[in-house]
DNA sequence: ATTTTAAATCGGTTTTATCGATCGATATAA
DNA sequence: TTATATCGATCGATAAAACCGATTTAAAAT
């Protein structure tokens, strides 16, 4: 067992096509059948199904992954750890970031890269959950997003700041001249949320949950600039944290009454995966984006 | 970076002699001498320092060898727990085992080996210091002994019974008459007591202290069978835990008073390590074997 | 029925690991 | 101080393996 076969079969896993992963290894399809048949020889198991022209991971595969995961993880890490020991100046961060976060991410992302130009930067923006579901899987180095549901012990949490919630509405809309509102009355508005895998999304939905109101959820987007360019119409009101609303947005918020509604921003990382010396510098660069903002 | 070159590199590290390391390794000393200096070469830094003829591990050594060891670790976990899924009948066990504890673990095994005779057991005496490293570096799949100190949080403990210490004298001896004796008047006594590194004189050692004794210690041996001897010739007394003393050691035993001085017999394991059906199965035998004795 | 698609297989090529022999350096013994 | 043994590095040759392209086989899709 070699980690080179790991890695061939953590990526037969994820495509679930033989073709298509030699493709993205950059080797043949004939090599990488026969180095997971080699695999699957030395450990007396078949790890795909072969079904047809189809190929579909076995039990014997479902356990095996995991493993083979954490094998190549750690010989990574192993990796890393001695880069990062000669210098900090080069390597990758791979960054997972929710768009309530943008605000605070973007200006710590110019000055970082200004000082570190040589450094190279992945960001993916996406829902927290599918980011948090990537970030168990080791794509990420860590991940910007408001704290959805509970804390889970494989993570580390680091919190930013915290940030209550806010209808957002039209300019021109009557409630825009309110200091505050409640829940009760947010329910009989019509509302347009985030989809579900948005953190703030979840978060709402808990809250009403919690309250036992029904609201009225005639919109849901899975894109929040479109979200806004929604509101702005004045048909619909929407729910997001006081934070994320910039004035560029060209509409108006007002908070919502009630102590839990406060959101609280992390830095999400894996428990257990080493730290590079660029991800740390990194925190610092958020952790005073957030003092400077708040 | 492969897994050849991971155990390659682990070895060289822990004979700190390439000669001796490839010889173990059934492999020439140029090809570990080769594949050790590929390793570095796509590390961009030595794991060695070469001092003369001497090796001896660099800081980025000391580093990586960490995660070598888990990634070469998890990697045979993986094909554990596949030749687990097939059959449970062969496959290898291996077992630390202090002193104190055989009188449990003989009968155990032997009921274990009659059942599954195709078994390959491997068993190691020693004090419960240096087993509780080596099962630290995965050479063990569990350990029985007395719990020495703190619980740790990488262990997973099972706790199998509970014995109290009892002071172990010739059966000539006065003192063989009494019922109980408190660690005040075995201050006073000549001791012979197991060397340092036994969980049972760590423990003894902490009780003294705890009560502000200093006794006199005047034989310590690292081998308890002979520890018994002397005990024979009435000049000298030792502590033992009561369960460790069987009728064929020719030697009387008083119990000694005071709450604290229970013993905690325990299966020790390490935590996030994957835990075989044979090794689960061997538990119940154990597990059995203590409840009989009590 | 025909075409397309995907994995397995085959033969040949390239790369890599391995070995034995040797070299150079160093520690040890005479 | 000199001779000897020991250990790691290096070199050239060989064996093993990974790899590729072409082809085959079988199952979907048309």
């Amino acid at each position: 067992m070699e980690l080179r076969q790991l890695r061939y079969f953590l990526k037969a896993k994820e495509l679930l096509n033989f073709t298509e992963a030699a493709h993205s290894l950059y080797i043949s399809q004939s090599t990488l059948s026969q180095q997971i048949k080699h695999l699957e020889d030395e450990l007396g198991v078949p790890l795909f199904d072969r079904i047809g022209k189809r190929i579909v991971l076995t039990e014997a595969g479902r356990l095996f992954a995991d493993y083979a995961m954490q094998s190549v993880h750690q010989a990574d890490n192993g990796l890393q750890i001695l880069q990062d020991l000669n210098n900090m100046d080069t390597g990758e961060i791979r960054i997972g970031l929710t768009y309530g976060l943008k605000p605070i991410f973007t200006p710590a992302l110019i000055r970082f890269m200004t000082k570190y130009p040589k450094m190279k930067l992945q960001v993916v923006l996406g829902t927290s959950q599918e980011l948090l579901e990537r970030l168990t899987n080791f794509e990420f180095d860590f991940l910007l997003s408001f704290l959805i549901s509970e804390k889970e012990k494989h993570f580390n949490y680091q919190l930013l700041f915290q940030s209550p919630m806010a209808l957002v509405m039209a300019k021109k809309s009557p409630l825009s001249a309110k200091k505050k509102i409640t829940m009760e009355e947010i329910s009989e508005l019509p509302l347009a949320l985030p989809a579900k895998g948005y953190s703030t999304r979840e978060f709402i939905t808990e809250v009403f949950r919690e309250r036992g109101l029904s609201p009225e959820i005639s919109l849901e987007i899975n894109d929040i600039p479109t979200l806004l360019d929604v509101v702005k119409t004045g048909n619909w009101y929407s729910i997001l944290s006081q934070f994320s609303i910039s004035k560029k947005d060209e509409v108006a918020s007002v908070p919502i009454q009630g102590v839990n509604t406060q959101r609280r921003a992390m830095i999400i990382s894996l428990k257990g995966s080493y730290e590079k010396k660029s991800v740390k510098a990194f925190y610092e660069f958020i952790k005073a984006a957030s003092e400077n903002l708040s």
